[in-house]
DNA sequence: CGACGTTACGAAAACGTTTTAGTGTTGAAA
DNA sequence: TTTCAACACTAAAACGTTTTCGTAACGTCG
């Protein structure tokens, strides 16, 4: 077991101080050639690489991403975590993953012990308990200490960072157009709780669509599950809800599910009511995971993007970690989406 | 923007010298009462954190995990890392994930950037491309510079370090027993090519159940796919030999995936070639993923327990890291599958 | 021969901690 | 009055780098 080689002990061996071994490994002018090449020998001999702890501390950077999100068991975060690793590890950064159930609690801590000098900047996704309680204390603190923060997907609009979303509003207007296009009469939404901002901003786009066309928008179609943590029992609860929902509008033949299971049990419970998808009803979903791919029909779906998401925002907050922005701009980047056809519409 | 505060920064403040302020805030006995109090209101009142980076350099431990796995988006890998990062984060541990993108390069290429101090210890499951070069130097040599590593699933038996596997030719002996004893009388599997070494012995464990029931062990039963890397082209050509295969072999009517997108496609194809699911073909498939639970009809699955997997990964690591080991002994833990029956088997 | 400019190297500080080994002051025991 | 322990604190080293500032030795020029 050969412990790693110090500059300290490479200077020790060929008798010459640290500052020349350092210098001359770095090709600087002022070592004689000799001297140079001997240290450059011994120390490839000995698979010499600087501790990286060491330079951080000297440098105050440790050229680390903190990458915290509600879950990683899940298509669209692990395409987003994805996409921050390829740009991160293109120009030379680690990421650190914290994960934080959703809590506001495991939020808080991941942060406080990733912000103590461990990294340079956080990446994150807001966990729905902290959009609940609305308290943004920690975003704060950590930009006001000259931590820089991306915040993609779930944001905080009055967070001063930069951020990276989809045109929530947009995308559901045009999914909600394209059933209305393919000749669905009586459209209807399973979405979030308000508290959650992607969910209300793809209903707002739902009603929009229907406005635009015309279209009464009645209360009663727009179906906001109560929290689904995947796990098991809120997924029965899922399934209980859309099942009352369904029976109790037989007339409904076009349905937007703001998330890949949620569209899933609707066709799911569809199924089970005898109704034919897409020909009793038609289904898009979000998010294009393996899910809308692989599932029977394959499902429509509007596409988020997420690994392209994670490289926007590795590019955003590395850009702003090398080039000193005395100027303080926060940037939106907005991702499009897609909607990719499927079977589970006509 | 108020930067982080040190103990230099304090000591000054205060009048009193750095070591004071270091052994105030750690309640040492050495120091008086008052300045104690006093040096801790200052400190709480400027929110003053240790900086990481400075206690690893001085501890030469950094108390974080490199993990480097072949991809994320994969429910396996993201159900381990979760289990990870739920151990290592109760144990003060930060987690570090790499991805390797199934490429030997990439792979030795993070553990370089990682084992430059960065981290105290690996979890990593080898890259297939790994395991077809079979070139493992940079994991002994990992390992001699006196960094742990612990391999999950995807192992090299002859590395000396721990590991965390399933028992993959029981598992798969139980599931074709399961399908012998549901009725079949010529069971198939479609697995990987041998260099996989979870798919070998997963054939393994299938030839054995036939034996042991006496039942011919049929070559052509055995469908090895050419590499899948979740890409659009591969999942064609995928579906290609699954269609080939079941084409010319009609009578089978049982069939274990040793992945989920193998028992999926086979599903699929065996529909569109007009066999129905369960009853003319059983198949059972790997991993417990969302793709089998929401399948229609659900595939009967071996779990996993990639979560558990995670979890004994991150202990074995961490108790190597905090328990002096002069003692060279590893450790290969088996953690049990669990045969989950669904819609695909009768 | 003295002044000066190169060349090639070394000493030391700095990053933020913890810890070991002092050190000065006080009070009490001898 | 001297001696010694206890107390409360400080100086400095160490972790592994990089970098600034010196400074010897040497050669060249006037």
């Amino acid at each position: 077991m050969k412990q790693k080689i110090t500059l300290k002990q490479i200077a020790q061996e060929l008798d010459v101080s640290i500052s020349t071994v350092s210098k001359a490994l770095r090709n600087s002018l002022e070592i004689g050639e000799d001297t140079r090449e001997k240290v450059q020998a011994f120390a490839k001999l000995y698979n010499y690489r600087p501790n990286n702890i060491a330079l951080s501390l000297k440098n105050s950077k440790t050229k680390t991403i903190g990458v915290i999100i509600p879950e990683i068991v899940h298509y669209f975060f692990s395409n987003v975590i994805s996409g921050i690793e390829k740009v991160a590890n293109q120009k030379g950064y680690n990421v650190i993953v914290g994960l934080s159930n959703e809590s506001f609690d495991k939020e808080v801590l991941n942060m406080q012990m990733l912000a103590n000098g461990s990294i340079d900047g956080f990446i994150l996704s807001v966990a729905k308990d902290t959009m609940m309680k609305e308290d943004y204390h920690h975003f704060i603190e950590t930009i006001n200490q000259g931590m820089p923060i991306v915040m993609f997907d779930r944001v905080i609009p009055q967070i001063p960072c930069d951020k990276v979303i989809i045109d929530d509003k947009r995308s559901a207007r045009t999914a909600v157009l394209k059933l209305i296009d393919n000749g669905c009469k009586n459209i209807a939404i399973v979405t979030t709780k308000d508290y959650i901002n992607v969910g209300k901003l793809r209903t707002d786009g739902y009603v929009e669509a229907l406005i635009s066309r015309g279209i009464e928008v009645k209360e009663s179609n727009i179906l906001k599950v109560s929290d689904y943590v995947s796990d098991e029992a809120q997924l029965n609860h899922l399934e209980e809800q859309v099942e009352e929902f369904l029976k109790n509008r037989p007339d409904i033949d076009g349905i937007l599910g703001v998330n890949e299971i949620y569209a899933l049990t609707v066709v799911k419970i569809a199924k089970k009511l005898g109704r034919k998808v897409p020909d009793d009803i038609q289904v898009i979903s979000y998010t294009d995971g393996v899910l809308s791919r692989h599932a029977t029909p394959s499902l429509t779906t509007v596409k988020q993007h997420g690994q392209t998401m994670g490289e926007k925002a590795a590019e955003l907050l590395i850009n702003k970690l090398e080039n000193d922005h005395d100027e303080e701009s926060y940037e939106t980047m907005i991702i499009e989406t897609e909607l990719i056809e499927r079977d589970s519409t006509k």
